[in-house]
DNA sequence: TCTCCTTTTGCGAATCATTCGCAAAAATGA
DNA sequence: TCATTTTTGCGAATGATTCGCAAAAGGAGA
């Protein structure tokens, strides 16, 4: 696999902020439409597969996040879709109920859904 | 909300295999398209809102599944696609965090993803 | 640097699950 | 039964994502 110009520019958008999601769609905005919305896809999904960035399902379309440094997840906010950063508290609880059953656990997507703090109900 | 015939039918499919998830086209073939399928979108996502079904998107489907009994989520295995059934072992967890951050929670979302016992690497 | 081969990219079209608009049918309740 | 509200079927529309293919870029060796 080889770290292209482009590549790189796309990676370098989730490593400068790395509390953050995108989508496909974000991506090609942020990149002011300078790199093929189907360049974007297809490099999300191979950054994926390589365990650099997670994949979450939001609403409908996929949001990516890089996850290389510390594993994480998302809380959502169902009124104002603030997405909120949680550290992963999940995983040996995962690890230990996947060895019961003898499966092999390669990765796990959590995401939450309520209310932020400004949208209490 | 009416519990008409065609919805009556899909709780009951739901009800009758509690450990399976069903995509809205799993539940069109099983009915032996007698449901319209747009009928069978609409019932699955008020389901969902009545908290009778949860959802989740696997491989770019929604797969939905009973959960008025008891909370669980899907090991889903990358080989042979099989679903494994496990119950949810993160409320407290989430809780906790989530207290932390004032975030009021309403529902989450966990799919593990791995090899199952046969299929084993 | 030039050449060859492999990988990546852009483009436009295709796909596929899901949603929508609207008129007909069914359910409810007086 | 009649009137009103909700649900349904149908076909078309939507929108995110993927595909096929030819052109461009990258990398390795001479």
């Amino acid at each position: 696999m080889r770290l292209t110009k482009h590549r790189k520019q796309i990676l370098d958008i989730f490593m400068e902020s790395l509390d953050n999601l995108y989508s496909a769609d974000m991506l090609y905005e942020v990149l002011d439409k300078q790199i093929n919305i189907a360049t974007i896809y297809r490099t999300l999904e191979l950054f994926q597969k390589e365990g650099l960035l997670a994949k979450s399902i939001i609403d409908g379309s996929a949001y990516y996040y890089y996850t290389a440094k510390d594993h994480h997840h998302y809380m959502i906010c169902l009124q104002c879709h603030s997405k909120i950063k949680i550290d992963c508290m999940v995983h040996h609880a995962i690890d230990d109920t996947a060895s019961k059953e003898g499966f092999q656990v390669k990765q796990h997507d959590l995401t939450v859904y309520g209310y932020c703090k400004n949208c209490h109900k």
